[in-house]
DNA sequence: AATGTCTATGCAACTCGTTGCATAGCGGGC
DNA sequence: GCCCGCTATGCAACGAGTTGCATAGACATT
């Protein structure tokens, strides 16, 4: 399980509470570790009691009181001895994969409405991508070491979509020229 | 969910017992949706119980008795509603993206072997890919719907796996470069 | 002769992840 | 005045997925 050190990370980076935490997975780390507040919360608690994060209970004027986490020297010990172990297979889960091999028993045009929704997705994913690294990486050559690890995540992110994007005119090409003949 | 879907797909395009189904997830299928045997089982008994697959016992010669599973007519209709369905958002388990992340907080260098054992693996089912593209669609003008189908997936596998080695490349090189300014 | 691997299926227990719901005050729109 | 959405946290129940183990005969290796 990888939760708790994804989560480890987002609070090195910045402490916060759960709520926080859990926008910061809608948004940019979601984009490699996805996760809903409950098991955000839930791991926290976790955390708490082995000693990996502290929190600080923050009173707010206006809205509920928040408990900001941040990461302990046990936490960032775990994450040391974490790093030094070998990752393991990454579980694949691609839906639209499975979609397309089932076309081949149903009409396979009807998938092309669904493909092309999945590539408005991606291409505006990578608008976002592109603007997001405008904004936080203008000058790649004055970067910290946490700037350029995060920027070469980023970059992974931009290639992927990029590469999605050619690939989805791919299947949507097949799909146009399967239609074609069967008229 | 969409186990139950892949196995639909897989037994609509070649009937099989549970166990052989599960090597078939361990290899071709397995890239782009992994199950146990223990989901397999489990799935298969579920679908035949709701008449969505119909199961044949083969008493066999100097191995155990097997059920062989085909898809029956309700299988097929259910996987037509799913097909008209729009696909849920993939969840995403990167966790080398995590680890490169997290690695501005210990030393960077310590991934590179990581790193380098990932891009091997890479390496290898990308040559797997293509080995296997040769063999198996060596004249791509000449096949029919379900192979095209089949090959367009396979060409998406082959360009993630290319488009992964140029990151990890760069991932290297990111690498490398904290490596000689922290000297 | 003993050990290990392959085929083939399955139980039991567990952890991980999702979904629905609840609370509760603040602010905005109709 | 009412409903909706945002911040902020959490419970309870369920479903998905993993891990360890068991059976059991056939064959290959040491």
């Amino acid at each position: 399980m990888a939760l708790e050190h994804a989560i480890l990370v987002s609070l090195l980076e910045q402490p916060g509470s759960g709520y926080e935490l859990a926008r910061r997975f809608d948004r940019s780390i979601g984009r490699f570790w996805t996760a809903t507040h409950q098991q955000i919360y839930r791991v926290l608690r976790r955390m708490e009691t082995d000693g990996w994060i502290a929190a600080q209970a923050v009173t707010q004027d206006g809205r509920p009181d928040k408990k900001v986490y941040s990461a302990a020297e046990a936490g960032r010990s775990a994450l040391g001895a974490w790093l030094r172990e070998p990752v393991e297979p990454e579980t694949v889960r691609h839906e639209l994969a499975v979609k397309i091999r089932a076309a081949a028993f149903e009409d396979p045009s009807a998938l092309i409405p669904e493909v092309e929704r999945h590539r408005e997705g991606h291409a505006a994913l990578l608008a976002r991508y592109l603007t997001g690294e405008q904004r936080d990486f203008p000058d790649p050559s004055a970067l910290d070491a946490q700037q350029q690890l995060q920027h070469v995540v980023l970059r992974g992110g931009i290639e992927y979509e990029r590469m999605t994007l050619a690939w989805l005119d791919d299947v949507l090409a097949t799909l146009h020229r399967l239609h074609r003949h069967a008229d």
